[in-house]
RNA sequence: GCCGAAGUGGCGGAAUAGGCAGACGCGCACGACUCAAAAUCGUGUUCCCUACGGGAAUGAGGGUUCGAUUCCCUCCUUCGGCACCA
């Protein structure tokens, strides 16, 4: 600070006095609040609850724009369900695992734990300044021994329950990363890995799982939540349920060959079979003159990246086994051919080819000559012969041909036994013993291990006698060690620590191994909501006092890019603990809400490498946080998001100041007492207002609530010239006021609440505004009057008034009459309150 | 290709239940205050025309209706997800 003479000081200071001046007095508040412990959740059975929760940042080192707009209107919402009466637990914490910091201490050798600290004390000062409510004692941070703990504990109680498992099997990897990806972290077309989007790479390894697909079902169903709509369909097509039929074909040596199809109407039109080339029959069935052919197509095929294998657009290849499989429906010899068309890693690896009506296999049999038999025609055409051959794949409605008993059966275009063709040859199958009904799920388990260090550890170990056991309760957490050294190798870090992997095996004390893998950091994230119940519990995960008291969550707000990764992971977790008797309830979060995203000012994403990225603290300096805070709620629709516009803030700081001098200026001579009018008008105003701002923050709808409050002030200015200073009704928008503002902006709202108005501090413990219906109701509408459709006067008339009464007013208009040339109207109609229309 | 969301002034956006399109704010223009600037305050600001009047307009086209940003159909664009899923 500069050094001044006492005298200057004192003039400024006695400037300052008037003026706005958001920073010593935001941080003045803040420090009481947090002294009274104002925001402390504490169990109180007399009061309804209401669990708020907001999705938990990695400690990147610094809070961004992002963090703030996704923190700050469920912040203010939470504020109101405070005032509204409820019991308010708004948590906060840390998902501090994870690849970054570990990846930056392979760069500069800070150990992940020093930074991840580091940057935790960094956020929470920077949450602090942002006037949260968050109650900093029930905070939660995953990689303290004391969090992960209880996430060791889980896959334990999970394993015993039978729903984790080891499995060896080829599993996406990022090469930059060094680890492998669950199939929800590798995203898009090119199959980049979600961190840093590097292209993955197949590599089969030794890997734990979980059996989420055991829940695949019951996570289709979301008749309990309150969620949107976008993610429920996201989650829907992830799982990817697809109703149909499993059939047994064999080989013409005996062999079994299962394959899954949701056409079991068109298994008589079956002409060839296809395999994966990594299925496991095709070194037995394949003959050796197509041994070579056969080889030489595996190789190529193992050569291909996902990617080039997937596209679509590709034209299909493949090579005859030189082997066939009879049909079980009607005994024919079909041949069997390999084609990567085929995946392994859905259904069986291995289908059954229907040309005429498969638009894939008809494609592959075109290129290699192979029979088409059509089994559906449209109704009508089904006695007619075809000269010409199939153009393309009939995909449509119609009946059962060439299908022997089945001939004349219909079929549309429903997927399982909705569609009745489908329906018959499913009982038919199942009576036969050839096949059954059958669903399949495009959802994979859970995998689970990581080759990283900064994660928490799986707690087995593996013992060559009595193979992999989980670590026993009383050994628990099992730590991870400090003194490991980061190298980019692909393998976990713990595996090359000298002694750490050391120990004995449960079941005969000998020498024995710990994995060395690390677990997802989704999994830490899968039940953070429950560690906030109690963080500091040691008995178990959670207190289950608290647990029966809080849960399930009432809202849930973040964005959308986790809804087929961790608010699927979640629901899962949830349902799993629940069938173990740890959680009640079929789901963890009730209601869900999404931010949208602040895109950089050029509408582009904001990133710390194009050096667009908004720095709040800057702001927060310039501004004060009531001034951040009004604007994020502000300046776009909170679910959308919009670009950031650094100009706009100008328009909130501007509201705030000038509530503000409102507020502070009230003393200043203004003229005579208002009319009754006047007075009258406020109050409605203001109980408008009201009307408005609650069912906003019930809806989530926070741009308009700065909308409406600005509207307010206006007419409060109004009122003020008019002399309404000192009113019981200007008393009584003084009081709303602040109410309102309060959740949005707390800390000008308590200034001036305690401070000016003198009332009892605290404001955030008033209880929300009672709104007044009849204090809202106007007298007096104008209403629109159209004639033609076109508006062309405006007539005023009681707001309780008849249709009647409001007819003649229109018809009497002398405007209307001119319209009306004379001419009896053909049609009047009347929208009470809202507008009379005029046909002529 | 399939599924989903969204298209309203120069910009962000508003518009209970089909009823005055553009609230609120940014930006811009002009004015007041000032030696001046900033701040502040005031006025105006969808577009077009022959401007105290009139016309057009909510991505495009059609439909229902006295009346459509809102409901229905077709199409276009942008964004997101999935994708040889059998």
């Amino acid at each position: 600070m500069p050094v001044k003479t006492k005298k200057a000081a004192e003039s400024a200071s006695a400037r300052q006095d008037k003026s706005y001046q958001p920073q010593m007095m935001e941080k003045k508040w803040q420090e009481k609040w947090e002294a009274d412990r104002l925001y402390r959740s504490v169990i109180d059975e007399s009061k309804p609850k209401h669990y708020a929760l907001t999705m938990l940042p990695y400690p990147s080192g610094d809070l961004h724009i992002g963090h703030w707009f996704s923190m700050i209107p469920p912040d203010s919402r939470a504020r109101y369900m405070r005032m509204k009466g409820y019991n308010v637990l708004f948590p906060m914490g840390f998902d501090a695992f994870g690849l970054n910091a570990e990846n930056a201490a392979i760069k500069d050798g800070i150990h992940p734990m020093k930074r991840t600290f580091a940057n935790i004390e960094r956020m929470r000062k920077q949450m602090r300044s942002m006037g949260t409510m968050f109650d900093w004692e029930r905070e939660a941070v995953s990689a303290e021994p004391s969090y992960y703990k209880w996430t060791e504990w889980f896959f334990i109680q999970l394993y015993k329950a039978g729903l984790a498992y080891r499995k060896m099997s080829p599993v996406d990897f990022c090469p930059n990363c060094n680890t492998t990806l669950a199939r929800e972290q590798v995203w898009g077309e090119n199959r980049v890995c979600e961190r840093c989007g590097t292209p993955v790479i197949k590599k089969a390894l030794d890997q734990w799982f979980f059996k989420a697909t055991n829940y695949a079902d019951e996570l289709l169903r979301f008749d309990e939540i309150d969620w949107p709509e976008r993610v429920k369909v996201l989650q829907t097509n992830w799982i990817g349920r697809s109703e149909g039929a499993s059939v047994i074909f064999k080989t013409e040596a005996g062999d079994d060959i299962g394959i899954f199809t949701t056409r079991p109407d068109t298994l008589w039109g079956a002409t060839f079979m296809v395999f994966a080339p990594e299925h496991p029959l095709v070194d037995k069935v394949t003959t050796p003159e197509q041994k070579q052919a056969v080889e030489d197509y595996k190789m190529q095929a193992a050569r291909q990246s996902d990617i080039e294998r997937e596209a679509v657009d590709k034209e299909k290849t493949g090579v005859f086994t030189g082997a066939y499989a009879i049909n079980p429906v009607n005994q024919a010899r079909i041949p069997i051919w390999i084609a990567d068309y085929v995946m392994m890693s859905y259904g069986t690896g291995a289908i059954m080819a229907v040309p005429a009506h498969d638009e894939r296999d008809f494609a592959f049999a075109k290129k290699y000559d192979l029979p088409i038999v059509e089994v559906i025609k449209p109704e009508g055409e089904a006695g007619a012969t075809h000269e010409s051959p199939l153009q393309a794949a009939y995909i449509g409605e119609g009946v059962m041909v060439n299908s022997g008993l089945f001939n004349g059966t219909k079929v549309n275009t429903e997927k399982g036994r909705k569609n009745p063709g489908i329906a018959k040859v499913l009982d038919w199958l199942e009576a036969q013993g050839i096949g059954k009904e059958s669903v399949n799920y495009r959802y994979r388990d859970w995998l689970i291990s990581r080759q990283r260090y900064w994660g928490a550890p799986i707690p087995m170990i593996h013992c060559d006698v009595h193979g992999w056991n989980p670590v026993p309760d009383d050994q628990l957490p099992v730590t991870l060690p400090e003194d490991v050294e980061w190298k980019p190798t692909g393998e976990s870090p713990l595996k090359l620590h000298p002694t750490w992997k050391n120990t004995t095996c449960p079941v005969c004390g000998e020498p024995a191994t710990r994995e060395t893998d690390t677990m997802d950091t989704f999994m830490c994230s899968s039940w953070y909501h429950l560690r906030y119940l109690s963080p500091k519990y040691d008995k178990g995960p959670f207190d289950e006092a608290e647990y029966n008291y809080w849960m399930p969550v009432d809202t849930y707000t973040g964005g959308i890019e986790h809804a087929t990764m961790h608010l699927l992971y979640t629901r899962f977790f949830h349902k799993a603990l629940r069938d173990l008797g740890i959680t009640e309830g079929n789901e963890p979060m009730m209601q869900l809400r999404n931010q949208g995203m602040v895109l950089a000012e050029d509408n582009s994403k904001m990133s710390k490498s194009k050096g667009n990225v908004v720095a709040p603290d800057m702001l927060v300096n310039k501004y004060g946080a009531d001034t951040v805070r009004a604007y994020l709620m502000f300046f776009a629709r909170w679910e959308m998001g919009a670009p950031w516009d650094s100009q706009g803030i100008e328009g909130t700081a501007r509201w705030i100041r000038r509530v503000w001098t409102l507020f502070t200026d009230s003393a200043s001579p203004f003229p005579a007492p208002a009319s009754e009018e006047t007075k009258k008008n406020l109050r409605r105003r203001v109980h408008q207002t009201l009307r408005k701002v609650t069912r906003d923050f019930e809806n989530f709808e926070f741009n308009t609530i700065i909308s409406a409050l600005m509207e307010l002030m206006n007419e409060m200015y109004k009122a003020r010239e008019a002399g309404a200073v000192g009113s019981d009704e200007w008393k009584e928008a003084q009081e709303f006021y602040l109410k309102m503002m309060a959740p949005v902006t707390p800390h000008i709202a308590e200034e001036l609440w305690t401070n000016h108005l003198g009332r009892p501090y605290s404001i955030h413990q008033q209880l929300w505004p009672e709104f007044d219906e009849s204090a809202a109701k106007e007298d007096v509408i104008e209403i629109p009057v159209q004639i033609n459709g076109k508006v062309r006067d405006r007539i005023t008339v009681s707001a309780d008034a008849g249709e009647e009464e409001i007819k003649s007013a229109a018809l009497t208009s002398e405007t209307v009459q001119k319209y009306l040339e004379g001419k009896e109207p053909r049609k009047v109609i009347i929208a009470k309150g809202r507008l009379v229309s005029i046909v002529v």
